[in-house]
DNA sequence: TACACGATTTACT
DNA sequence: GTAAATCGTGTAT
């Protein structure tokens, strides 16, 4: 169950470094509260957006909007936006105020009220399939644009350390559906968990 | 105001 | 494998 002692704290978001963060997030547990339920799962995909320099970040040049506003906060608050019409895809802000890094929570392996996870996924049938997307992880999660811009601190959403050693086990690659970007879409911004109950829907490898 | 498109998912040919 | 779904956002007019 949640240990509240565990909980991530602000600061660890604050690091400048977002690929390291981005890395180190793997094998970490995401929980949420939202309509009064617990669900949570081990975090298993992550991307890394690298600030203004990074042509496939949505604060590439400094771009600065009431969408992107939220990417200009410090370190710890959530970014959440909606896109294609239809899903969400959820991020957490790193570095300093007003150094807009983030990171795209790609994938998640659930751990935490599994039933309801798979009630908000329509009753998916493969279970690989339950959050094995940043769209999918937002709905399995009941994550919209109301945790938009809140402290990953709090009693809404938060993470806690894992017990898995993931140093090993950890692929890098491009990330996903970011052509857009030019040079930058080869960046190896990707990272992969191996896990025994994780099947990335974008790579092959696994 | 108008328009093109998206850090995706799903169903279907 | 391809295409539809569906609308907020960013940028141009």
């Amino acid at each position: 169950m949640t240990d509240i002692s565990n909980k991530i704290p602000l600061s660890f978001f604050e690091d400048k470094d977002v690929l390291a963060l981005a890395r180190s997030l793997l094998g970490k547990s995401i929980f949420t509260v939202i309509d009064g339920k617990l669900t949570g799962g081990i975090i298993t995909e992550t991307e890394a957006y690298a600030g203004i320099i990074d042509k496939a970040s949505h604060a590439y040049g400094g771009r600065r909007t009431k969408r992107t506003e939220t990417m200009y906060k410090p370190g710890g608050y959530s970014y959440v936006y909606f896109t294609y019409g239809m899903h969400h895809l959820f991020n957490i802000v790193t570095s300093r105020k007003d150094d807009p890094q983030a990171i795209l929570i790609r994938g998640i392996v659930p751990t935490e009220g599994l039933d309801i996870q798979l009630e908000r996924r329509n009753y998916i049938k493969n279970k690989f399939h339950i959050a094995n997307g940043p769209a999918k992880v937002c709905q399995a999660l009941g994550i919209t644009l109301e945790q938009n811009n809140i402290p990953l601190s709090g009693d809404v959403i938060w993470l806690q350390n894992g017990e898995l050693n993931t140093e090993k086990n950890i692929i890098t690659c491009p990330r996903v559906g970011v052509d857009y970007a030019g040079e930058d879409a080869l960046l190896p911004y990707r990272f992969i968990l191996s896990h025994p109950d994780y099947k990335s829907a974008k790579n092959p490898l696994i």
